[in-house]
RNA sequence: GCCCAUGUAGCUCAGUAGGUAGAGCGCAUCCUUGGUAAGGAUGAGGUCGACAGUUCAAAUCUGUCCGUGGGCUCCA
């Protein structure tokens, strides 16, 4: 038995046969769709007029942990198309039929058969049902036939498996954690955000604790940006339509922006994006090459109509603030305006705690380029795609390629985090455009005298705002390190004799621009830490009598470290070396 | 947008043979002034997501809409 990847995925395969099989068995009407294995399991697609409901999961899990121990062998035998096509239709597997109807004629049909199953499927599978003995169904959910919108929905029945049992139970404790760091609940929990009915969804508000978190951010991202070169700019939420006519996102993406809005014979749109205000501000004078590079950069609100199904907390809304750059630059600072660019995700990331950076390119393929998805010149695509992917190489890290992820103006780089449970999160975007400069008639006069047209580089190094600040939630399960803590301390007085000297220490902190607060309720020492861990604040300073009379406070930091007393002057230069140091705790 | 599930006090949730609602936390008031994860008593909060329909009677049944969740499709 390998555990290497190639068997895993044959076990996973394997996997979501027995699914079929027990699927099958219990409920013979179904039709089948396809059942693969994923990165993370295995899935099948069912067509059943009744819904399964999560007692029938079970009742399957039953039936498939049978299976396996009927140990069936799995074999694979090599079949005539007219043969299979008659078993197929004589077992009404519509479906299927029509995947055998696309593969091309002459190559081999292989069947894969398991007991009283049978599954046309390249493979790889296991040898024997027997093997398969570490897995869990998940989850239900509705799919398209074959992705895609216009066709039926199935019932897909999701589960996962594993070679050993250790590893079964660490995903699944994985899953548990990330459930219990899920940004929705701690966001709730610690106060950060909400949405409301009456708002509207995908309107996130920031509460008062989350516009502290979300103003230090941005302080913090506009230094950075301005010491890497960067130039402020605002622009409105607003413009007239022609603008996104002429960038041409009107056209592509008409769908996802709000509707357009008419006074006195003017058309105006939301802003769903930035970039052709920024092409303006560079139109606003006549540009050199001495000037270049020159780049823009704007924390900016902006508004897209996701569709209702695609809302998902903070991930996923219909109003979000970017950390927008654009640089343009000559054909000959590309290379280096990416690299400085990519080096400047990196620090900010190493910043906030994210040290494992993965990087991907993305590039045309042919399926969009058939549906007409990019913009512009097909050889000069060509050209900058080639000399893009070679950049990347010259950078000698890890990447890999994305096809079809290109935007419609041109390919890009997007940069992915890896948090705490090993997931994934797309963060920073660096997209090449050739296109829009062109649109909007932008030029610098060149060395030669001549009019040039400029490059354009579009990034987000935080993305958006709402979407990083639920990934450090997750990262963090709101253990915020000090620096971005809402609040970093809270001063627990434990009778009310002390409070004036609470209040006094409190006013010190403030004074050292410390985030501080008393609680002033009438309860009892150990419930206001009770409550201040809860809150996972940082640090909580208990002082009584004792500390009142010696001038000192009792340090407690977050999760029961209690550090003992010391003077006010000491537990601020040790704050203040971790909002410094960024320390991570 | 699509499939499925779901929506009861600020929060977490009970409440099935339809008969106008409960708990804990939180909040308020009072008592208590306490050394590192919940001191006690009393009390105020809900037209049971919204709107229609069935019924003598709807939180409970039906429909539509809105929100939320798991996915699919999408993500400049």
């Amino acid at each position: 038995m390998s555990s290497d990847h190639h068997g895993l995925e044959a076990l996973r395969h394997s996997a979501s046969h027995i699914l079929a099989q027990a699927v099958k068995r219990l409920y013979p009407e179904v039709k089948l769709g396809i059942g693969p294995s994923t990165d993370t399991g295995f899935y099948y697609d069912f067509d059943r007029e009744i819904s399964f409901v999560p007692e029938d999961l079970e009742k399957i899990q039953e039936e498939m942990k049978n299976i396996v121990k009927e140990n069936l062998p799995i074999e694979k035998k090599e079949v005539f198309r007219d043969e299979l096509r008659k078993l197929l239709e004589e077992q009404g597997e519509t479906y299927k039929l029509e995947l055998l109807k696309e593969i091309p004629e002459g190559e081999t049909i292989s069947l894969y058969t398991q007991g009283d199953f049978s599954d046309m499927c390249k493979g790889p599978h296991v040898a024997s049902t027997g093997e398969v003995r570490f897995f869990q169904l998940l989850s239900l959910a509705g799919a398209y036939w074959r992705g895609k919108e216009t066709n039926p929905m199935l019932q897909r029945i999701y589960g996962t498996a594993f070679f050993d049992k250790k590893e079964l139970k660490q995903y699944l404790l994985m899953l548990e954690e990330a459930k219990k760091r899920d940004h929705r609940k701690v966001g709730k929990e610690l106060k950060i955000f909400t949405f409301e009915e009456q708002v509207g969804a995908g309107f996130p508000i920031w509460l008062p604790k989350g516009a502290t978190l979300l103003g230090m951010i941005e302080d913090y991202d506009k230094k950075k940006h301005i010491e890497a070169g960067y130039q402020e700019i605002r622009t409105p939420h607003l413009g007239l339509v022609d603008l996104w006519k002429t960038s041409g996102h009107y056209y592509h993406y008409l769908d996802t922006m709000f509707p357009p809005m008419e006074r006195d014979n003017q058309v105006f749109m939301v802003k769903p994006m930035n970039c052709p205000f920024h092409l303006t501000v560079y139109k606003n004078e006549l540009r050199s090459y001495r000037e270049l590079p020159i780049r823009y950069f704007e924390l900016a609100n902006v508004y897209r109509y996701e569709k209702s199904g695609v809302l998902h907390g903070l991930l996923r809304v219909r109003s979000f603030e970017q950390d927008d750059a654009h640089v343009f630059c000559t054909p000959d600072q590309l290379e280096s305006e990416l690299n400085n660019i990519r080096e400047f995700s990196i620090q900010l990331f190493k910043d906030f705690g994210f040290t494992d950076l993965h990087i991907f390119v993305s590039i045309r393929d042919q399926e969009h380029i058939d549906a007409g998805k990019y913009a512009g010149d097909p050889q000069q695509w060509d050209h900058i795609e080639k000399e893009f992917i070679s950049i990347v190489e010259r950078m000698g890290i890890p990447y890999q390629i994305d096809p079809g992820e290109a935007k419609f103006y041109g390919p890009a780089i997007d940069i992915k985090v890896k948090d705490a449970l090993g997931r994934l999160w797309q963060c920073t975007t660096i997209q090449v455009d050739f296109n829009l400069p062109k649109k909007f008639g932008l030029t610098y006069i060149g060395e030669d005298g001549a009019e040039h047209t400029p490059y354009m580089l579009h990034t987000a190094t935080l993305g958006s705002m709402e979407r990083f600040i639920a990934i450090l939630l997750e990262q963090y399960a709101g253990n915020f390190p000090l620096w971005i803590s809402p609040l970093q301390v809270r001063i627990i007085p434990i009778s009310d004799d002390v409070l004036p000297y609470a209040r006094e220490i409190c006013t010190v902190l403030r004074k050292q621009n410390l985030r501080a607060e008393v609680d002033e309720n009438n309860e009892r020492m150990n419930a206001k830490i009770r409550k201040g861990e809860i809150e996972k604040i940082p640090y909580l300073l208990v002082v009584g009598k004792n500390e009142a009379e010696s001038q000192t406070v009792s340090v407690r930091k977050r999760h029961r470290e209690n550090l003992g007393s010391m003077s006010l002057e000491e537990i601020m230069n040790r704050m203040h070396q971790e909002i410094d140091e960024k320390t991570i705790f």
